[in-house]
DNA sequence: GGCCAGGGGATTA
DNA sequence: TAATCCCATGGC
């Protein structure tokens, strides 16, 4: 974002720029268009906009000259303007910046063709660390829905719920509604964001989350996997996927491994497992992903996803249409 | 106009 | 345990 762009059209408070030198592993679409976080929109510049914490920020790649994979991550924000060395680290931890990813996809991709394109397609991917509270909102919305249309009903939710917290080219920004505003809502409340049946589980697991005044949910880092699994599940409306998005999202649990309906057809079609058989699929993950279950999750995922949208043909050729091959073979035979 | 979307919950068998 | 149905909503 240019310094001029910033402070004509801003009132969100003075943006302070964060930078990291000589990044590897990193691409802002790779990054925030593989569906782990649904606020971040391209800019025309290519940067990318969203916010976080409250804040409104920009972030950009500025990719080295000597063309040697590093680049500059430039991020503007007012997140923690005042402090640098906890905005650094704030922002050192949302990117997860100390993760050696080209290690990980070292390991990922010996012995695992399928892994080597789907690196070869999104391979600039990070997980993100995202806020706990908005990540669990955030997939609850997402069940049984698609992205565009997820981004959307977050967008009124924070519209209609959040905080005003400036305006940016004469558009108002809002924060992600917090969890005492959302726990005193009636569902009718939030008819408006065209939640559907969603808008029970959002009230309730709001009036939950509240009773410990979030402690348990924000405590989700440091707690054991299986403990906090417990707790996510114990929701309405989050489910196994929810809870596994929610705890690789914004708790940096690695290993999990969220299937969803993209997932099932890539362990199908391109691993050759039953598409109903979901404990084996995990259990082929532990396996063979270990530890970066989730990473090789977000590789899986957003290259189906691209294959669908950039080349029909191979997605088909690959036996990625659903329904599966197997629910094909049992048409045909009836 | 039926199918699909980053599923979960309740009921059934 | 595993399968099945229903749950709102909107794009196609």
């Amino acid at each position: 974002m240019e310094n001029g762009a910033v402070s004509e059209s801003n009132m969100t408070g003075t943006l302070v720029k964060t930078v990291f030198k000589n990044v590897m592993d990193f691409d802002l679409e790779d990054i925030f268009e593989c569906g782990q976080c649904f606020r971040w929109r391209r800019q025309p510049d290519g940067s990318y906009s969203g916010i976080v914490e409250g804040s409104f920020a920009n972030v950009s790649y500025i990719a080295g000259e000597d063309s040697d994979g590093t680049g500059d991550v430039k991020i503007w924000s007012n997140l923690f303007a005042s402090d640098r060395e906890r905005r650094d680290r704030y922002w050192r931890n949302y990117f997860d910046l100390d993760r050696n990813y080209t290690r990980i996809k070292r390991i990922l991709t010996t012995e695992d063709s399928v892994m080597r394109k789907a690196v070869r397609t999104g391979g600039g991917i990070r997980i993100l660390n995202q806020n706990k509270w908005e990540t669990l909102i955030s997939f609850i919305i997402s069940q049984n829905n698609n992205i565009p249309r997820i981004q959307g009903c977050i967008e009124i939710l924070c519209r209609e719920h959040g905080r005003n917290i400036g305006l940016l080219h004469g558009e108002p920004l809002y924060s992600f509604p917090s969890v005492d505003r959302l726990s005193v809502l009636n569902e009718d409340d939030l008819d408006v964001c065209r939640l559907g049946y969603r808008a029970r589980y959002i009230s309730q697991a709001a009036r939950i989350v509240a009773m410990d005044g979030g402690m348990v949910l924000e405590d989700g880092e440091s707690m054991p996997k299986a403990a906090l699994e417990e707790y996510l599940l114990s929701l309405p409306g989050v489910g196994p996927k929810v809870a596994n998005c929610v705890m690789l999202f914004s708790m940096k649990k690695a290993e999990v491994f969220p299937i969803d309906v993209w997932m099932r057809r890539v362990m199908a079609g391109l691993y050759g497992m039953s598409e109903r058989n979901l404990s084996g699929m995990q259990d082929y993950a532990k396996r063979n992903f270990g530890e970066y279950g989730g990473i090789a999750q977000q590789y899986l995922f957003n290259y189906v996803r691209k294959l669908k949208r950039d080349d029909p043909t191979t997605y088909a050729r690959l036996g990625l249409d659903s329904p599966s091959m197997e629910d094909r073979d049992e048409k045909r035979m009836i």
